[in-house]
DNA sequence: TGCCCTTATGTGGCCAGCCACGCAAATGCC
DNA sequence: GGCATTTGCGTGGCTGGCCACATAAGGGCA
């Protein structure tokens, strides 16, 4: 068992202490939420495309794709094998032949429930030794932070 | 360009907040960072590799996925690329047939400053427009949250 | 109407990560 | 000393994620 307590923080990243702890922190979270995923059969982002397919079934994968901010290969692939796994079913747009609609099969209608009971398990550990008022300025601070971020991004592909 | 700004929180997203912030803090942050990756040749996950090689040079892989948390597997083969990518060497280790040795080459010793401008660069843009007080306390809490996490981890292999 | 541009999607290729399996060497224990 | 256990690595297989390239269909415009 790899404890993360007795990591060595490379002195570089004690130079950014707050992306190491965003870095370090989004590797238990995902690890965590991919460990309760599994036990429904589940891998990582599929849980957020069929929560957005509960909100309101049947939608393309385009407007898939922008509510989750993915790209759209990854989409694509992801509900392939969602497809494969009898969770969804796509079928092509009547209205435009070039989009698909995506839906939920009864399989997926169905995890609903154990997906809700799963946020709330990781919701109730991440905040487990928060108060309200670490949480509301953590999220807070997680929005400015996202909003420079992309802010600053075009930078990438000047 | 897919802005996330225009997403759509599922409901059951909504339902778990702070978890939702994390993610997306995290996907932003790692997109931003995998960007400025790219410009220097490397993939995600490979800077942290050599930071800890720059501490301490010719550990061995064992001690070097203690340090960094992954699965042996993960730095297995990334170091392979690593190696064929020309920053690092391993040798086998004179006191144990069994380890290796894993060691800088010029080139990876060379990437010492790109990776350090680089990590200045990410830690800037990560906290621009937050004040000293709002890191202190994000870092405080993601470090919290991280050992709630982990306290709870056992309950996935029950 | 015909052509260009945009949009929606698929696919291949590559890397990060994980788990599971396998093997060889070191270590512990009787 | 001999054998079981542990440790250190490698590899195969799978998914998530990205980019780049390709294709088909809708839309606008002359």
């Amino acid at each position: 068992m790899t404890d993360a307590s007795d990591q060595r923080l490379p002195s570089t990243a004690q130079a950014g202490p707050l992306s190491y702890a965003i870095f370090s922190l989004a590797r238990a979270h995902r690890g965590y939420a991919a460990g309760l995923l599994r036990e429904l059969g589940l891998h990582p982002g599929q849980e957020l495309l069929l929560m957005q397919l509960m909100d309101r079934d049947g939608q393309t994968q385009s407007e898939l794709l922008e509510s989750v901010g993915l790209d759209h290969s990854t989409v694509s692939k992801s509900l392939r094998r969602m497809q494969e796994a009898g969770l969804v079913a796509r079928e092509q747009a009547p209205h435009d032949r070039r989009a698909t609609l995506v839906r939920l099969t009864e399989k997926g209608r169905a995890m609903r429930e154990p997906i809700e009971r799963l946020w709330a398990t990781l919701e109730d550990t991440t905040h487990r030794d928060l108060d309200a008022e670490q949480v509301r300025a953590f999220i807070v601070t997680a929005l400015t932070i996202e909003r420079s971020i992309r802010a600053s991004w075009p930078v990438v592909d000047q």
